[in-house]
DNA sequence: AAAAATTAGTCAATAGGTTGTCGTCTCAAA
DNA sequence: TTTGAGACGACAACCTATTGACTAATTTTT
């Protein structure tokens, strides 16, 4: 701890109360008592400054600075705390995004602008728009994904609360899934299975591939997020999918993860491919050798693969999917 | 506990009642005595604060002030508790739920076998089938709901798997936003956000009620599972949302819970309603009774409280209470 | 059933307390 | 000399307390 002492002036620039009503308090209400110089200049120390700024935001709060004033310093500390909170969402209510627009693609941004308003039409117009403009998979590939990388980033750097994080994640699901519900392909499409594996929470590659697959002429299954393998691999034989898309995100270091991939290997037919995207599928790449899984980095990769798988690919087969039911379910 | 002592406006805003209206309890009733300052200025303890709240909800629940302001705060505590179980009881034995075992009703078969075959085409079309016969409203409670149950009880009894109770929570998450989107309100209808506070995982039911809403005219934004309280609070204020709708599923127990919830009633501006469902809202009964959420438990329950909302503001109430907890704007 | 009384919440007016800001004056520091 | 700090007084804006009167609903009485 240093002894700095500060002037009164420093002391209204660091707590943000004029320097005027720093006297005030202290002449009206002792609300502190700073050291004085030899000629009676005030001296802040830190605490004091710390007090100040307590008394300050308290008051903001709505507490009269009457009742405050003589508590001690860690009630204060107490009782900002408590509105601590309130400040946060009404900072961060306010300003809701500006600086980084610039950075954005063109084409990007009237999707982000729907989404900082948070408003689903307008994002689902936007989309709509770049469809037209780019193609389904150009929108996919220069919209959605700049999009949700953008959204991640500003996120990470605390510039964009999780509430915006949380309505945009539901919002292009809805409507990318949406999409795959409407575009369902014919009989004897070859079948996706989207998926995450257990652990894995980030659903979000899982459902831009079920878009990208359905829009390239698949049957898509999403599953959704973090299914263990014996789910995958049962729902893949059931449903006698062609392929399982896997996606993996973070963490990218669940020790249990290779083990549950090797169990889908295990469990699947072997005619069935597995094709793994997604940040962190680097860190399991060991792993994905062994289960001959294809890793794919992008988006044009992965529309590849599936375009090759469904040539020659581990498939073919008759496609007489015939509905099954589950034995079990109530009659 | 800190000994601070609270103004009136303070202790109006944290106990929803008027600054008017606690000095006429006092005077009248003498429903509590607090100290006073050298000036003869009212302050409260948190004590205070606990029995006016208590109280405000004691007439909520229908009791005259006159006959409870002298009972003593514990007896207030125990009759608040009581009301709140007469009510819960009366609802649970009005509608008996007998969505019990064997036989589904044969409305929600053409969905269950969708989903048994995992064809998000055959669900779409048996829903929109449900939607024509039985309206959308009937839809969602007659088919989508017992659906979901239905599935829940199998997965918990090991007669379905994981893999069909993710293939069903993501198709119908699909299919019930897909509308909301479409149908998105105009401009100057009500708003609704729709969100699972931190910790609860299950989305389900935020995603029903966001349905349900937007049916019933409401501006819908649906944020998702498990997002904190400041959060919520900055997304309503900043969407300037007239109600927030909690789903509480799992876990019933969770300890850091009523802070959450607490702190969610802080930020929030009064006139914003909070509004819970969910099947363990009763475990948290008590502080959702502190914050004046309205508990719902089935959707009849759900449609009316955002009717009534919606005529006469947040707090709804058998005698046509005052909308303005609010009275201390003076001004 | 109509009239009167009771109950509960709200309003308006007045008076006075509380709080942030301003201006002025004086004195120390640069 | 200019600038900033200290002290004092004044003041407007707002908050609070009290009183008495008003409304609307409910209950009691006639």
């Amino acid at each position: 701890m240093s002894e700095v002492r500060y002037s009164i002036k420093i002391a209204s620039e660091r707590s943000g109360v004029s320097s005027h009503l720093i006297r005030m308090w202290e002449k009206r209400y002792g609300a502190l008592s700073p050291d004085r110089t030899e000629t009676n200049r005030r001296l802040y120390s830190d605490e004091n400054v710390e007090r100040l700024s307590l008394l300050f935001s308290c008051t903001q709060e709505g507490h009269r600075i009457g009742n405050i004033a003589s508590l001690p310093t860690e009630t204060l500390r107490q009782l900002a705390q408590e509105n601590a909170e309130i400040k946060e969402s009404a900072r961060e209510s306010a300003p809701p995004t500006s600086a980084n627009e610039e950075s954005l693609p063109p084409a990007v941004r009237p999707a982000f602008k729907a989404i900082d308003s948070m408003d689903v039409d307008e994002l689902r117009k936007a989309l709509d728009e770049a469809s037209v403009e780019l193609g389904y998979q150009g929108m996919l590939t220069k919209v959605v994904i700049p999009l949700m990388q953008h959204i991640g980033r500003l996120w990470c750097e605390g510039e964009l609360t999780a509430a915006y994080e949380h309505f945009a994640s539901a919002a292009l699901r809805t409507y990318l899934l949406g999409h795959v519900q409407s575009y369902s392909a014919s009989r004897n499409a070859p079948v996706l299975i989207t998926v995450t594996p257990a652990g894995q929470l980030h659903e979000f590659g899982a459902v831009v591939s079920a878009a990208a697959a359905n829009s390239a002429g698949w049957h898509v299954i999403h599953l959704g997020p973090s299914l263990p393998a014996s789910e995958i691999a049962g729902a893949a034989i059931r449903s006698e999918a062609n392929m399982v898309a896997l996606s993996l995100v973070h963490p990218p270091d669940d020790p249990d993860l290779p083990a549950q991939l090797r169990m889908l290997r295990r469990l699947l037919p072997s005619k069935v491919g597995i094709i793994v995207g997604g940040r962190s599928s680097e860190s399991y790449r060991r792993t994905l050798q062994e289960i001959q899984a294809q890793t794919v980095t992008d988006m044009d990769q992965f529309y590849e693969t599936l375009n090759a798988s469904r040539r020659h690919g581990p498939l073919e087969s008759n496609r007489g999917r015939q509905e099954k039911t589950l034995g079990h379910a109530n009659g």
